[in-house]
RNA sequence: CGUUUUCUGAAGU
């Protein structure tokens, strides 16, 4: 199953979901049936194709499956979407891996992540009560991918919101969050709003990891305070974080396209030291 | 350049 789901994962990513989608056929015929993953791959291949309502109808097939088995129900009426084939393998695989088809908050996640990614942010913020009225708990991740995707719209209003209601539902912002909200600010040109969320990261009792000190590189690289840079890199040897590939990217881009590659050059060196002195 | 079967944050594409 596991190879199987190798497979599938390799067909959605090179643009293949049709293929995929045969495949679950082929391993509920040779009685190797998709489980949860098979389907959570599926659709995140429908959503990166920009197939949103393919895969809504998968995650509502996959929920009236998983329901009418525990109570008896008749099954969804067929003929009302292209997924016939793929209803045969989701009733199978429900009578045949106790349920563990049924749409899960990963599942629920990936549509959110898709419809953010690509500015649908109702429709995902939508989906938060739809798995609350399944039963199904939005954690931390879920409200991570809809925060990111306010952010990236600029709305940062809707996305304190966020920040400050989810507390109220067991999920306490994490690294994740906060550079996220960073990262929108300093895009969005609002550094000090930036530092905001930085302080508040730290209050909280949340480590800056790579990718947070990469966002504040970034930012200065881009408006040229290499004296901010340096404060930067001596602050991450100083509590071990090591730049990495995308840290040197940054630096190098930014740097570049702003005409000062000999600045770029001496901080490589600089940063390629920190790597070989950890 | 992908050792890890599924979801979230950084550059480029």
């Amino acid at each position: 199953c596991v190879t199987y789901n190798t497979l599938i994962k390799g067909l959605c990513r090179t643009g293949k979901v049709d293929e995929a989608c045969q495949l679950l056929c082929v391993m509920t015929e040779s009685k190797c049936f998709p489980d949860i993953i098979s389907f959570n791959l599926i659709i995140h291949g429908f959503c990166s194709e920009g197939r949103f309502d393919e895969a809504i109808m998968l995650v509502k097939e996959m929920a009236w499956t998983g329901r009418s088995h525990e109570n008896g129900n008749d099954p969804l009426p067929l003929g009302q979407s292209n997924f016939h084939k793929l209803e045969q393998a989701i009733k199978i695989s429900a009578e045949m891996s106790n349920y563990c088809c049924t749409p899960n908050v990963v599942t629920y996640n990936t549509l959110i992540n898709g419809l953010c990614k690509s500015g649908k942010l109702e429709r995902a913020y939508e989906l938060i009560h739809v798995m609350e009225a399944a039963g199904i708990a939005p954690n931390l991740v879920s409200y991570n991918t809809l925060i990111a995707g306010f952010c990236k719209s600029n709305r940062f209003e809707e996305a304190n919101i966020l920040v400050t209601e989810m507390p109220k539902r067991g999920c306490s912002p994490d690294v994740v969050t906060y550079s996220t909200l960073m990262n929108g600010f300093c895009k969005a040109n609002r550094l000090n709003d930036a530092l905001k969320s930085f302080g508040e990261m730290l209050d909280n009792g949340c480590v800056p990891d790579v990718v947070t000190y990469t966002i504040l590189v970034d930012y200065f690289s881009v408006i040229g305070e290499v004296n901010k840079l340096y404060e930067l890199l001596d602050k991450m040897e100083e509590v071990g974080c090591i730049p990495n590939h995308v840290t040197h990217s940054v630096v190098v881009d930014r740097l570049q396209k702003a005409g000062r590659t000999d600045e770029a050059e001496k901080l490589l060196n600089r940063m390629t030291k920190m790597r070989h002195s950890s």
